[in-house]
DNA sequence: CATTAGATGTGAAAAATATAACTATAAAAA
DNA sequence: TTTTTATAGTTATATTTTTCACATCTAATG
């Protein structure tokens, strides 16, 4: 699933060069992956290909919106209107990807007059932007205090999945889809990799 | 050492609410693993508890401090001062993990003209500046095409480890580490997971 | 048209990872 | 002091994931 949307990554990537075909090892080489790798998730999803010239870029990546976009076009919001919020918010090219940010929220209300394409409101008015659009996702880019306290509100109102960049560890039930986004991690991990292969071969 | 990362953030967090020991059942329901992992993870970095009173939380994070900050503070760079560029270089916490932002690059003269504790330089600097605080690692945070270029640069200079938010597949050799952090297929991935629990159960 | 080269597709083997079951041990209780 | 008990540590088992090997197919070639 990591895997699918790399390739999907490098299909665009590919496409946007103008290529019609790839071969699993082209895709391979592109994402890291093994040939053989890429060969077997294809055929996880019923994803066929032609057996001498390989897979046609424009039909992989149909089939991968397939995959992800059954439901079309998703209706998302950001709590928390902050640097990453914003960052968020900013950001142009979730469009493309059909993720729809509707709606920012933050406590503040110096941030509640920030003026751009996607609003900023106040916490009371969540609920309300929640049920009109049919929120099922929400980001959590608040300070790590009060991430908590702002995804059992979310899952009173009824989100069912979140993704939170606070390093906090959030308390939720089985059915809640989490995925924690801990940039200070993706930085250590990087670093530690760094000093490890540097140890390697010490002389 | 995904996981690790997790024991430590949870650690942390049981810490400042004045946990002084935990069991490996305690810390695997805090972070979703089970107890016999979270043994394990420790017994392969020699870690030990104490066999009725279970591990002691000051000694568990020195003993996860110990594996990845062998070489104490670690500084690096930023490219690319816009959105992304400017919420790291924000972000104060980094620094009680020992990551050290020591420059931002940008091209844009406007934003070298930004005024904030970490500077904006010029991309004619660079050099200068990774060769000064022995620069390893870097965060690419510039526009999707810029981005390769930036790269080789980044790796002409001697940096081989690089953390980069541009949803591309960078062509690098073997040797150098990189971290592709794609907050597009972060959010998408919620999204599919989502929609696919909902469809489990259609009645 | 038959042949061949160069891919895919897939079942089996191997490797890695996670889970379970068991043993050893330290602390608390009797 | 002995017994009990709860938990770490470890070995064995199961599961998952990846790789390997090869049969299969398609398009080009002579
Ligand atoms: N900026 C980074 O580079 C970075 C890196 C790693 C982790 N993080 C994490 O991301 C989260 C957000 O970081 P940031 O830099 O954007 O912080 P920030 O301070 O810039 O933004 C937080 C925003 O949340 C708002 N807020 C505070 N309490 C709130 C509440 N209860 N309800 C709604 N809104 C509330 C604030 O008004 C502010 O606008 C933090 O948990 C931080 O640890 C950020
Ligand atoms: N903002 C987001 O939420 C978000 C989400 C997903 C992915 N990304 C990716 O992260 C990257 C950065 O996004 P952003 O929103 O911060 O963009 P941005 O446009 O806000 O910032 C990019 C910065 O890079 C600078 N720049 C351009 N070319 C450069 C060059 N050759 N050398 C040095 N600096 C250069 C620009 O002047 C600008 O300041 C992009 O690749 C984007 O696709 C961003």
């Amino acid at each position: 699933m990591r895997r699918i949307l790399l390739y999907r990554g490098s299909l665009l990537q590919l496409q946007a060069l103008g290529v019609k075909r790839v071969y699993s090892y082209t895709l391979g080489k592109e994402t890291g992956i093994s040939a053989q790798q890429v060969r077997k998730d294809f055929s996880e999803y019923k994803i066929k290909g032609n057996q001498r010239g390989g897979y046609r870029v424009d039909e992989l990546i149909s089939e991968m919106e397939n995959i992800f976009y059954k439901k079309g076009s998703q209706n998302i919001i950001i709590v928390g209107r902050g640097n990453i919020g914003s960052s968020l918010a900013n950001y142009d090219n979730f469009i493309q990807r059909q993720i729809n940010i509707v709606a920012t929220f933050d406590i503040d209300p110096s941030k509640q007059r920030i003026r751009s394409e996607i609003p900023v409101y106040t916490m009371e008015r969540m609920e309300e932007i929640i049920d009109r659009f049919g929120v099922r996702t929400a980001i959590i880019a608040v300070p790590d205090m009060a991430a908590q306290k702002v995804c059992d509100q979310l899952l009173g109102y009824g989100i069912n999945g979140i993704i939170n960049f606070a390093p906090v560890i959030l308390k939720v039930s089985e059915d809640i889809i989490i995925n924690n986004v801990n940039l200070s991690d993706e930085i250590e991990s990087v670093i530690y990799c760094v000093s490890l292969t540097e140890n390697e071969c010490p002389e």
